[in-house]
DNA sequence: CTAGTCACTTGCAAAATGCAAGTGAGTGCG
DNA sequence: CGCACTCACTTGCATTTTGCAAGTGACTAG
C-alpha cells in the first residue's frame, strides 16, 4: 500500500475518503450489522460496492467479520476501535451537512449525538 | 443535483467526500491561494482534477475565484465561510489519521491545531 | 525572437462505480 | 421430493472518474 504523503488527513482519506465508507460506519454505529441490513439504506448502495467497501474496511482494521451462525455461515460485520473512532469523523461530517445545506435531517438513530450542531 | 438521501452526512459526502477536496481545502487554510500553490503540494495532485475541484467546490460555494490581476487575468482561489467550516471536518480527518495511522505527521501549519489530538 | 511562467485544457488509458442478473447454501411448505 | 424464498454475495458490462502526459494561450524578461 502506497502513501501519497505523510500528511495524516491525506492517508485518512486514502482509507475512507469516499462516498460511501463513512456512510457504512454510520449505519454500523446505528447497530446494523449484517449484509442485508446495511443494503437497507436510504442511499442505496449497490450489492458490489457493498461487499467491496466491507473487504477494504477489514484490510485497513476499520471492521472485523464474525460469524453469526454456521451452515450457512453468515457473517456480522462489527466496527473495531479503529473504526469506532471514524465516529468523531462522522460526526464533523453531519455536523457540516447539517448547518450548510438545507433540507437534510440527522436520522432518528442520532438524534441525541446532533446536540453539538 | 440529485441528493442520495436527506441525511446531513451523505449530502455533505455529496460535496466532500472524495480523495482530493478535503487536501485542497487544507491548502487554502495554510495559505495556498493560486492554482500553482496548490499543485505544489505533496500528495501531487494532477493539474485537471485540481482544475475540476476548483470549479466544483466553487458550484459548491465552498470556494470564490477572485483575480488578483488583469493581463493575463490570475485568480486567487478563497474559502467561503461554508468552505472554511470545513475546516472542523479536516481537523477530525487529520485526528484520526494522527491516531490511527503511524508514520504520519501534521504539516508544520498546522501543529498548533493539533493541540486536541 | 526565444525562453520561461502561469493556469489551464485536451487526449487517452486505466481504474472505480453502478446496475442488473446470476449463484450457492440453506430453510419452510405441501 | 419439488418449489419458492432468503441471505450474502459474485459476475458481466456499460458508464463515469481518475491520472498521466502533452499541448495551449496569454503574457514577461532578456
Amino acid at each position: 500500500m502506497k502513501r501519497r504523503s505523510s500528511c495524516p488527513a491525506a492517508c485518512a482519506l486514502d482509507l475512507a475518503g469516499d462516498k460511501w465508507t463513512l456512510l457504512v460506519v454510520r449505519d454500523l454505529l446505528r447497530g446494523r450489522h449484517t449484509f442485508k441490513a446495511l443494503l437497507e439504506s436510504d442511499e442505496g448502495i449497490p450489492t458490489n460496492i457493498l461487499a467491496d467497501r466491507l473487504k477494504r474496511m477489514a484490510r485497513a482494521g476499520l471492521v472485523v467479520a464474525e460469524p453469526y451462525q454456521e451452515r450457512p455461515v453468515r457473517y456480522a460485520y462489527a466496527l473495531t476501535d479503529k473504526g469506532r473512532d471514524l465516529e468523531y469523523v462522522l460526526g464533523a461530517v453531519a455536523r457540516w451537512g447539517k448547518k450548510h445545506i438545507r433540507g437534510t435531517k440527522v436520522p432518528a438513530e442520532f438524534r441525541e449525538d446532533a446536540r453539538k450542531s
